[in-house]
DNA sequence: CAGTCGTTTCACAAAGTTGTGAAGACTGTG
DNA sequence: CACAGTCTTCACAACTTTGTGAAACGACTG
């Protein structure tokens, strides 16, 4: 009995498979997700586009799935690279290129690192001097907005460092 | 001697006063920051006016500060006020509405309430049931960066207590 | 060292965002 | 109940962003 169609109906243990369809809705979707918080949408795409392939893809495959340029496509591997989130892999007997996923994963360096809240720390820091520090009501309150972001930032500094513990807790430390 | 312009000439203990050049660069400095991770450009920067002002102000008085249109203030205020993070305040005897800022400060509730990473996590459970779990190396890989997510949105809804029993530690506890 | 395949660059077009001006609506006042 | 002051809505214009096509580039191959 060949017909694939009919598989799901039946009680043998089935392999799970990837269904492509569904799988394209979460890359598109994810790369909105992030689109959404000043991320570049294309490079967005892409960068999930290969975390959801088995194995490296070319540019020309990334194109493909995406029906993108192969320009578009150019623009969004460089950016990833340049940040680590993206490597370049260059394939043994053939000119092409095949990107893949660096041995530690982009998200934890990238939540991390990012240094958002230092910048927003900077920025309140002329803020505070400018309203003449804690002595008028609005000095007082962008001094206290300032105490929060160091806060969250000295959080998200010693983030990384709990999640590996956790990981290596649950047994996932390899 | 009435000769403002003098004072900081002097060595007597000069009230410390606001430099209202300096706070409409924080101003729109801190807007564009919060503009560059998706926030709407022109209601940071009315918050970050309201902020920066030490009394209530008029939706007129906001327009001329940042010299932007009625409209645009208009817009601005109904979105910050849907959110919470600018109240508007009736004011007897006049037409004119002021808007402040509400008791609890808007960053706590809207960093650690955004649900950003639910969003995430939320799409990530779709990749990873396309990508038929773990049993593959694209499953396994974004049901790790799930699990990532999930781990750092547990970290952001417990960092509004964190925070609160940090101030009231360091004797901000009212 | 010419040919070919894959990648990159660049000017431009399409699309999306953002704020304006003008008209409209609402509300209290004379 | 007409008027005046304030806020809101809406169509549009300016600006920005984003991705395309075409051409240039670079590198391996024969």
């Amino acid at each position: 009995m060949p017909d694939d169609a009919e598989e799901s109906r039946m009680i043998t243990a089935d392999p799970p498979r990837r269904n492509d369809e569904a799988v394209h809705l979460f890359v598109e979707r994810m790369a909105m997700a992030f689109a959404e918080v000043g991320f570049p949408r294309m490079a967005a795409r892409v960068l999930f586009t290969v975390m959801s392939a088995d194995d490296a893809l070319t540019a020309a495959e990334i194109g493909e799935r995406l029906e993108v340029s192969a320009a578009a496509v150019s623009g969004a591997v460089r950016y990833l690279t340049q940040f680590g989130m993206l490597v370049r892999e260059p394939v043994k007997g053939s000119r092409r290129d095949r990107y893949g996923l660096p041995d530690n994963p982009w998200y934890e360096g990238t939540i991390t690192k990012t240094g958002l809240y230092k910048n927003f720390i900077d920025i309140a820091d002329g803020g505070v001097d400018a309203l003449a520090g804690g002595s008028t009501p609005a000095g007082e309150r962008v001094a206290e907005m300032r105490e929060f972001f160091v806060f969250v930032q000295e959080e998200i500094d010693s983030l990384g460092e709990r999640w590996r513990a956790r990981r290596a807790a649950t047994g996932h430390g390899g």
